[in-house]
DNA sequence: CTCGAAACGGAGCGACGTTCCGCACCGTAA
DNA sequence: TTACGGTGCGGAACGTCGCTCCGTTTCGAG
């Protein structure tokens, strides 16, 4: 938000808990392999690179159980510090591992998007329409939403929307959704002429600002936005 | 958003140009009234208040002017200190006036606020149709918005929505809107269970976050939003 | 054990919204 | 016209934010 430099920060599978390799990101943008050990099937035309230090293993590992559970009590926009403090590190060490408090959320959340993009197919095979299994998936992505509350500000980010959670989204997300809208679509249930981009885009906007307020129902406004793509849209 | 105190600040008619009587906002949250001129018809029980001083006034007019040509060129997100020394004052004088970022953003906005208010019966009598009413009024809500670009930051407020930019919309335009769905469900158009409140509450979030990337079209899917309204919501 | 590179911690930077306080100005009364 | 009292003013200052710089520590290979 501050004084950051313009360049777009590749996100990198940080955790590796379900994947060895790792890319991390270099401050010019270019992605890097990390030197992991050597058990993994990495070409080894250069050996000699030195193994990953422990320290290095066991903060960022600090970091990510930290950051899960003060978004979970303060929400996601608790101040970095309050994570490192949690962490036992200093802020620095955060953002040696995260190049930015988006890319930290990212990390911290990334295993419960997969798990998302995920249940797509497996509601278009489960539900009784293409339809169905579009709604069911977008209830399922708010209900992820939904529970981490203050997600708008790192959603939205700073200047344009290149925030790595809407990067994740986009790469991760997009494809999922639009594969259910072409079901949809070809099922002759969905007429309205909507990109998934713009419907994912524009649920995650309904969501992430959603009062708690018990006023508010954010599932039956998401529920009203997927209900107009039924239709053909009025005339102007 | 740092270390404002949690009361509940009640916006008045800062700008004085359509209405005498003026409200201001006392730090305990209590409205007192000013004490304006005698000319108009308040209880003169204590007539002898001081007029109100001119620099007052030229400053309070200073400042509306230079937030509306600044919020027009930088954003509404612009920093208050821009504005300030736009209008040639200092940023206490700014806080005197609007005691906070939100309730200058309210002062700047309110006529137009008030324009868009009016033009609810107004489309009602002219559409064909309430529905096409309801439609094109959110839709000149939405030109409204879309011009303000990082209304957001202000539309949300810092905790729970209670900004002085929400209070105002609640207090002006979903009684507006609240008129405009009860015509369309009258005439059968509207059939889907939704306050104003909450379609309101959607069409801002959907709108005050909506990115200038031309691959998304918020007015598409503003529409795709009301025209849900049409139809009885999927089973859940 | 030595040593150099990599990682660390926390002070520091710039920007933000907001407040404090001594001084200047405005309007009234003599 | 001048003196005066209080209201309004300006800008430095405060607390917080995301993020960076740099002297110091620590790891692991030789």
């Amino acid at each position: 938000m501050c004084n950051r430099k313009g360049t777009l920060i590749r996100y990198g599978d940080w955790l590796c808990e379900d994947a060895g390799m790792m890319t991390s990101a270099a401050p010019d943008g270019s992605a890097v392999p990390d030197g992991t050990d050597g058990t993994d099937g990495t070409d080894g035309a250069d050996g000699a690179v030195p193994r990953r230090r422990r320290d290095v293993e066991r903060n960022q590992r600090a970091l990510l159980d930290a950051a899960g559970a003060v978004f979970a009590t303060s929400g996601v926009g608790a101040p970095v510090r309050e994570v490192a403090a949690a962490a036992g590190v200093g802020v620095a060490t955060l953002y040696r591992h995260f190049p930015t408090r988006s890319d930290l959320v990212v990390a911290v959340y990334r295993h419960q998007v997969d798990a998302c993009a995920e249940a797509g197919p497996a509601l278009l095979a489960t539900e009784p329409t293409p339809f169905a299994a579009t709604l069911a998936w977008v209830h399922g992505f708010v209900d992820f939403l939904g529970t981490k509350h203050g997600l708008g500000r790192v959603w939205e980010g700073d200047d344009a929307g290149f925030t790595a959670l809407h990067v994740l989204f986009v790469e991760r997300l997009v494809p999922v959704l639009d594969g259910l809208l072409d079901a949809a679509r070809a099922s002759g249930e969905v007429v309205a002429p909507v990109t998934a981009y713009q419907l994912l885009r524009a649920v995650g906007d309904l969501v992430a600002w959603a009062p708690q307020d018990p006023d508010y129902d954010v599932r039956r406004m998401v529920t009203l936005l997927v209900s107009g793509l039924r239709q053909e849209p009025p005339a102007p």
